[in-house]
DNA sequence: CTGAAAGCGCTAACAA
DNA sequence: TTGTTAGCGCTTTCAG
C-alpha cells in the first residue's frame, strides 16, 4: 500500500498547500521550521519518496548520461564505465549502458532511443566513424564525449589513448627485443583506432629503419574470431614472410591470435613473440608471459565524467572540440614494468 | 534551434490540437489518414522527438530497468548484463548501471536513488545478504530479481548458478586426479555464494569419504588482493597441511592466488593444481592449463530478462519467491570439456 | 474523426 | 512564511 505518496497527498492530509509540502522538503527553500518538521514527519510517516521523473520533466535535466559500446564483456570497456560511473555517482548522476554489439545499426538506434529519454550527455565509442549516429545529440547541442574511435566531426570532443604511442611502444619494444620481422593484426581499416595503430607501427619501423612488409598486415574486426582467423591467414604465409614476432591491437583478438598459434603447434615466445593489447587479468596476476599494451581506462573513465561534469555545470552546451590523449603502458611479462612513451597530451 | 520541438509547438503551427496530434504520431490511435500524413510531415520538418520522460510521468512507468552490482569489470558481471540487455533492449527497455564497489552503504545508497527514479524494476547481485537494502521496492511492490547472492527474504526471486553443484563438480575434479588435500579459498562467510560454494566442497569430500580439514580452508573478499593473501597463508601452512591442490571461488580471487602461487616459486600444475572460478578469457583461448569453473552468465542475464518482462507484463508484481538455478560448467584444462554436474533447476 | 479538459508529480514565479 | 496559479510534455477520457 505504499510507493504512492505524493506531495498532493501529504499537502491533503495536513491542509496546507502542495507548494508548502515542497519547499519543506527541499532544503534551499525558506519555511517555518516548525513546518519543515511537521512536513518531515508526514513524509516519513506516509513513506514519501520524491518522483524524480517529475523532477526531471519540469527541470528539463534527467541527471542522466547514456553510454554507448559496441561490448561491454571487454574489460576495456568495462573499466572505462567503471571510472565514469564513479565520478558521475558522486554528484548524482546515473548510468544508462547500451550495448551495441559493434552494429552501427543499431548504435544508432539506440541513440535515438536515449535521445528521446533526454538523457543529458552522450559517452559513446562509436564503430561508425562518420559519427552520424550522434546527429540528434549534436544537433540539439547536448554534450557528446567520444572515446575509443574519434569521428570525423571536427568539433567534436574525444578522450582516447594515444594509439600512435601505443603501437610504437609495441613495435619498439619488439624491435629491441631483436625482431626484424614484424606481423600486425589491426581491428579496423576505417576506424581511428585500427589507423592509428597502423601508423605507430609504421613509425616505430620506420625510425628504426626497416621496411613495411605489407604481407604482415592483417585485418579483423576486434572480436576474438576475426583475431584467430587473422592470425591463421599470417601463419599460412610464414614461409615468405618469416616474421618471428606479432603485434595484436585489441584484447579479444589477442585472445584469438594465442588459439590459432597453439593450434599450430607453436609456443610463445617460445616459436613466435607476441605483443598483446589490453590484457588485464594476466596484466595483474601474470599467469604467463604475455606482453601487453594497455590503456589507462579508469583515467579515460575519470576524465571523460570530470568534462561531463563541466559541460553540464556551465550550461554552455555544444561541441568544444576537445582533444585528449592519455599515454597507454606496455607491460613486460613477468616484469611489472611499465614504460610511458608520451605523457598525456591535451589540446 | 532544434530539441523544443513539441506536440504543443506542432499543434500551433498546424493549427489543430495537441491531442491529434498526439494521436497522429501514436499508430495505434485513429486518425484521419490526411491528418496523420500532414503531421508526420511537420513532426519531421520541426526535428520532433517524443519526450519519453513525459511520457513515463503520464503512464507511470519509465521503461527502466536498474541492476545494481558490486562490480562491473569482474568478467562474469559484464556477460551478466550484456545478456540481460539484449533481452530488455528487444522490448523497449533500457539498463541503468550502477556499481558498488562490494560496498552495502553504496548499495542501498543506489538503490533509494533508483526508487525515486522510479525505474521499473530491480536486478540486484547484493552484498548484504538481509536483502535490507531492496527494501524500498520490495515495499512498493516493484519486481526484483536477485542474482548472485541470495538473501534472506523467503519470498525473494532468485536465478543463480548452482553454487553447490560448482563446488562438486570443481572438488571432484580434483579429487579424480588422486588429490586427497585439497584447499579452498571462499570469499565470504556470510554470503550464499560463499556458504554453498563451501558446502559443494564438503559434500565432495564426504562423499570420497575424505576428512575436511578446517585449516585448508580461508577466505577472502572476493577481490584480487584477498585471495593473493589468503594463498599465503595456505602456502605458509603447507608443511603442516601437506595440501596438493587448491580451488578458488572467484575470479579476481584466483588470479590473486596464482600471483601468490608464482610468488613462493611454485608452478601449476607441477607443484601445485588449481581451479579457478570464472575465468573466461582464459577459457576462450587457453594460454595455459588452468581448470576452471564457469557459470553460465549470458544465460543468467537472458533468464533474469525474461522473468522480469513477464513480471512487467502481467502487473502481477510483487515476489513470487522463484527460486531458479542455472548449471556451471567445467573448463578443464585444454581440453574444452564440459561436465554438466545438474541439469537446471527450477522449482 | 477531432477538440477541450484534466491530470501524471513536481517546481517556480507571483501574490497575499 | 504560505497559497495560488501556471506549466514542464504527454496521454486519455469525454464530448462534440
Amino acid at each position: 500500500m505504499k510507493g504512492n505518496s505524493t506531495l498532493k497527498y501529504i499537502a491533503q492530509q495536513m491542509g496546507i498547500s502542495v507548494s508548502t509540502v515542497s519547499r519543506a522538503l527541499n532544503e534551499k527553500s525558506v519555511v517555518k521550521e516548525e513546518t519543515r518538521k511537521k512536513v518531515q514527519e508526514m513524509a516519513k510517516k506516509y513513506g514519501y519518496v520524491p518522483n524524480e521523473v517529475a523532477r526531471s520533466l519540469q527541470k528539463s535535466s534527467t541527471e542522466t548520461i547514456a553510454v554507448v559500446l559496441p561490448d561491454i564483456s571487454e574489460t576495456f570497456f568495462a573499466r572505462i564505465v567503471k571510472g565514469l560511473e564513479n565520478v558521475m555517482m558522486q554528484h548524482g548522476y546515473m548510468i544508462i549502458l547500451a550495448d551495441t554489439r559493434e552494429r552501427a545499426d543499431k548504435e544508432s538506434q539506440y541513440i535515438e532511443m536515449l535521445y528521446r529519454r533526454r538523457v543529458d550527455a552522450l559517452v559513446l565509442a562509436t564503430v561508425d566513424c562518420s559519427g552520424a549516429s550522434a546527429t540528434p545529440f549534436l544537433e540539439s547541442g547536448t554534450p557528446v564525449v567520444f572515446i575509443d574511435n574519434i569521428p570525423d566531426i571536427v568539433s567534436a570532443d574525444v578522450i582516447t589513448v594515444d594509439n600512435i604511442a601505443a603501437s610504437k611502444v609495441a613495435t619498439k619494444y619488439l624491435l629491441s627485443a631483436g625482431h626484424r620481422k614484424i606481423a600486425v593484426i589491426l581491428g579496423s581499416k576505417t576506424e581511428t583506432t585500427g589507423i592509428e595503430r597502423l601508423e605507430g607501427y609504421r613509425q616505430a619501423l620506420y625510425a628504426s629503419g626497416e621496411e613495411v612488409d605489407e604481407e604482415l598486415i592483417e585485418y579483423g574486426d576486434y572480436k576474438m574470431e576475426s583475431g584467430y582467423e587473422a592470425m591463421k591467414r599470417l601463419l599460412e604465409k610464414r614461409r615468405e614472410t618469416a616474421f618471428s614476432a606479432v603485434y595484436v591491437t585489441s584484447e579479444k583478438m589477442t585472445y584469438g591470435a594465442i588459439r590459432a598459434i597453439r593450434e599450430a603447434g607453436l609456443t610463445i615466445p617460445g616459436d613466435l613473440s607476441l605483443v598483446g593489447f589490453d590484457i588485464h587479468n594476466l596484466m595483474d596476476d601474470r599467469p604467463q608471459m604475455i606482453t601487453t599494451v594497455c590503456q589507462p581506462e579508469e583515467a579515460i573513465g575519470k576524465k571523460v565524467g570530470e568534462l561531463l561534469l563541466d559541460r553540464l555545470k556551465n550550461e554552455e552546451n555544444g561541441q568544444k572540440g576537445i582533444k585528449m590523449r592519455l599515454s597507454p603502458f606496455i607491460y613486460e611479462g613477468d616484469t611489472v614494468k611499465r614504460i610511458h612513451e608520451t605523457e598525456s597530451k591535451y589540446c
